[in-house]
DNA sequence: CGAAAAGTAGACCAGGAGGTCAGTTTATTT
DNA sequence: AAATAAACTGACCTCCTGGTCTACTTTTCG
């Protein structure tokens, strides 16, 4: 068995790149329950059996959807430190997350209704991955409170708070489109982007690194 | 036997309700496509006939469970004025927002749903109520701004923020619980609630109200 | 009382869902 | 070129869904 790479991957892989990305599409838009694999494959442009030749159930096919969206969500603040400047982290990681609203819209949306739905595919992701990252994150913002380089603030209560503030172009963008009465733009999105940095920063008795401030 | 109001109605507005009370709860736990008509009879205590006879159909059901999620939206802000302590009224009305994430979850929960889906049963409540409600605060906001009570921020990103990181505790509360460990209680969301005041009133200049601020 | 209206409920139906199978086409290896 | 493996696909099956129909019971109220 020689290995001829290029295609033994690209037959098999480029499909089923295809087919994940047309999941993804179909179901950020009607959730897991809501979605046919009938309708994921006419997405895709392929007939349903093979839809089901690559991923053998339609939860396998969701599964690796979300391993998908899990992949995406690295970020430089996972490296921070306690000697880090808190100003430079934070703003960078709003940024960071923000984009992330932009660009992975449906990476965004799929994992809020995950959750929404009580995560039941996350187990494993949750009890390990994101609590160990939790943790980290929280010690680190807990030293920085020790050393008042930051104000005292209850770490879990500031993530969320980011979180919930940087996600939500993405996850309720429908909500955010019509109240605004137009599309966010990447102008936009910089523009959000600069006031939630704004709020948390000064709300953490921070100053805004200079780069991040509301170009007036 | 004789003609008394409260059993005329009780009879079907008691079940109407009892329906509507165990429709939210499938919804919000299912979404919308994801739950079953026989789930929601099961969840009611009443054969699923019983049930269409009263919504003839699963979505005129959801409509009213959304009808009913949408009407406990008031708020003290609603009737704010450009002479009111912005300090006093953002408080509160975050106050009263993470309030009603912990006390209905669900009608959040359904509404986020909704949203996600793409918002197909609220053109009238987006393209009217919700659309000149959100004028009216922004002018507020923008007077506060003028008057230098408020430091420049956008009104849009300010609302939406502030809406984000109260709603997810109910929308998110399932990784809030994991990444926490245990169930927010109600001293737990009453900390959220100072977190968020102090994040957003001191990013806005101003000070928090004595009631507000994190009792050390 | 007695009729009409409101409420309850089982049997049933058409349609769409996820998934299987058996058979065909295409690619790879020797 | 032959053989073997991988990729593909139409036909089909079972199960569940929202919703209807019909018939029965209970309430209401002149």
């Amino acid at each position: 068995m020689t290995v001829n790479k290029s295609s033994e991957a690209s037959v098999g892989e480029k499909n089923k790149q295809k087919i994940v990305q047309a999941a993804e599409q179909v179901f950020a838009q009607q959730g897991f329950k809501g979605s046919s694999v009938q309708q994921i494959a006419d997405t895709a442009g392929l007939p349903k059996t093979n839809v089901l030749y690559y991923f053998k159930t339609k939860q396998s096919l969701y599964q690796a959807v979300l391993q998908h969206t899990l992949s995406l969500w690295n970020s430089r603040f996972d490296q921070a430190q306690a000697t880090d400047d808190p100003a430079e982290i934070l703003a960078e990681y709003i940024s960071e997350k923000i984009d992330m609203s932009r660009t992975h819209p449906l990476s965004s949306k799929i994992f809020a209704m995950e959750i929404l739905n009580g995560g039941p595919n996350l187990d494993t992701y949750f009890n390990h991955e994101q609590v160990s990252w939790m943790k980290g994150r929280v010690a680190i913002i807990e030293s920085w409170i020790n050393q008042q380089k930051i104000v005292a603030v209850d770490p879990y209560y500031l993530l969320f708070t980011i979180w919930a503030s940087t996600q939500h172009y993405a996850d309720f963008s429908e909500q955010v489109t019509r109240l605004r009465g137009e599309k966010m733009k990447k102008v936009d999105f910089d523009h959000a982007k600069r006031t939630v940095i704004q709020l948390v920063l000064t709300g953490c008795g921070l100053t805004v690194p200079l780069c991040y401030q509301s170009s007036q």
